[in-house]
DNA sequence: CATAGGGCCTCCCCATGGAGGAGAGTCAAG
DNA sequence: CTTGACTCTCCTCCATGGGGAGGCCCTATG
């Protein structure tokens, strides 16, 4: 009979591992002294110990490793750990991939982020603007003829508004653009606006902060880092207006996010 | 002035996040409400909440991201955790390996795990028998003998005692055999005994149950598993005894170790 | 025989990054 | 005024032990 500390030793397992896994019961000393409360291990436990070890190694919980000892197929199990551990790779492949993008850039001006942006229902119009710089005189009188045909109608909260370029290329006049706005039903459309339920997407996200002039270069940032991590763009990309010229003075201070729509998976 | 849900729907992180982040200072409210408790944030704060959330995407700890905020080099953290990631990964794909090669494996007989034996100062002696069977008789001899030489020799605790096959391949007879002792401090050699210093030495293990005449399914579990994980042996296998004739009457009782040194990295 | 030191016992706190929930205050709409 | 949706703080929980406090047990040594 060996006491925890000689158990430990020959084992290679800690003293405390050893007292944790008798209380999770996946590895019980032969016998317990009645008196001193000591633990006694026999030398043929060392296999047992051994097998815990092993499967300790593999990365299994000690609840795995219970339900192998009370009779579970040991071979689903590691299939299933298996699986995970696949999963568990690839997600760090793709931090990998992302770190070393972020490591070639200079400055690091921008931070992707990946989010999901739920189902909803928007009205769309669309048009083609002589200036880049017109949106922010067309998208208020889209916004009042919705209104208009649709009394009553009430935006999503949190609101969601976007705008899509949908020329192949970027332009500087002449823009076909489509702007979308969230609300809480479907309402009448026309001729310039239509109901429609977008689907839920994956999104990757950045910020840009400051005046519009220079949002040419967040996009090419944003299409860089997705052709450079894997991901497929599934759209046009969404701007999304957060701070401008409605709510704040300086320039400095507007903030736009660049949305792109990436392959559900 | 944005409420904790508002600026969580806004930003996609949830309330408790948000909460979390502040307690752990790196994404405080722009103000707190000093009637209600209540935290206000404002939208051009989404874009810190953005770089957080990419951060924490890339697997990031609170601490550093505290740290990048505080102006540490962003460089040098990733390309830190660029390194732990590749390290993390390594771990997984031997995890598969093994895995994988459980799976193929029809009966599971025999676990392996890996352990560090520490360095350690033994004698040895080399010889070679007539028959495997002899072992048992030879080992007791060469203790006597070290133990003339060296009287009050002391075996170190835990006992660590094992012998080598030196021949290439595998044979019934006229077995060449080296057997070591783990003792306290180094003592008298003769022709027959040699003190050494051994290195420490990273093995992989496996326990075998039974006689000794099936044995051989064990080393060649070991060593197949060996070369089909990618691990390298780094020197003749060391069976090391347990429980046997000395203390066990049944031969189903018996328990041997077999440690197979492999390269330390 | 007395004591010292090492081993062993149980019990409690700690880490990660929030999630879940209790109990109570706040706010806006009907 | 009531109701329901938010918000607040504070507590516990997850997994796997590590670290340490306070106290008992055993053995060796002076």
């Amino acid at each position: 009979m060996l006491k925890i500390g000689e158990f430990s030793r020959l084992s290679h397992l800690t003293v405390k591992a050893l007292r944790f896994y008798e209380k999770e019961g996946i590895l019980l000393p032969a016998s317990t002294d009645k008196w001193t409360g000591y633990r006694l291990y026999e030398t043929a436990q060392l296999e047992a110990a051994a097998s815990v070890k092993a499967y300790r190694q593999l990365g299994l919980s000690i609840e795995e490793i219970r339900a192998i000892q009370a009779g579970a197929d040991v071979r689903q199990i590691l299939t299933e750990k298996a699986k995970a551990l696949t999963e568990e790779k690839r997600v760090i492949d793709s931090r990998l991939s992302i770190i070393h993008h972020m490591l070639e850039d200079r400055e690091m001006r921008y931070q992707v982020t990946e989010k999901t942006i739920p189902e909803m229902i928007v009205y769309s119009s669309e048009t083609v603007l002589a200036q880049h710089m017109d949106i922010m005189r067309w998208i208020p009188s889209i916004g009042e003829e919705c209104l208009r045909l649709n009394p009553g109608m009430k935006c999503a909260d949190p609101p969601y508004e976007f705008c899509e370029f949908l020329d192949g290329e970027y332009r500087e006049t002449d823009v076909k653009i489509r702007h979308s706005e969230a609300v809480t039903a479907a309402g009448k459309g026309s001729d310039q606006i239509r109901f429609r339920r977008l689907p839920a997407v994956k999104v990757l996200s950045v910020f840009h902060k400051g005046s519009y002039d220079r949002i040419g270069e967040a996009y090419a940032f944003l299409m860089r880092y997705a052709e450079q991590n894997g991901f497929h763009a599934a759209g046009p990309a969404r701007e999304c207006y957060i701070d401008g010229i409605w709510n704040k003075e300086s320039e400095e201070d507007w903030l736009t996010e660049i949305q792109l729509p990436i392959d559900w998976r």
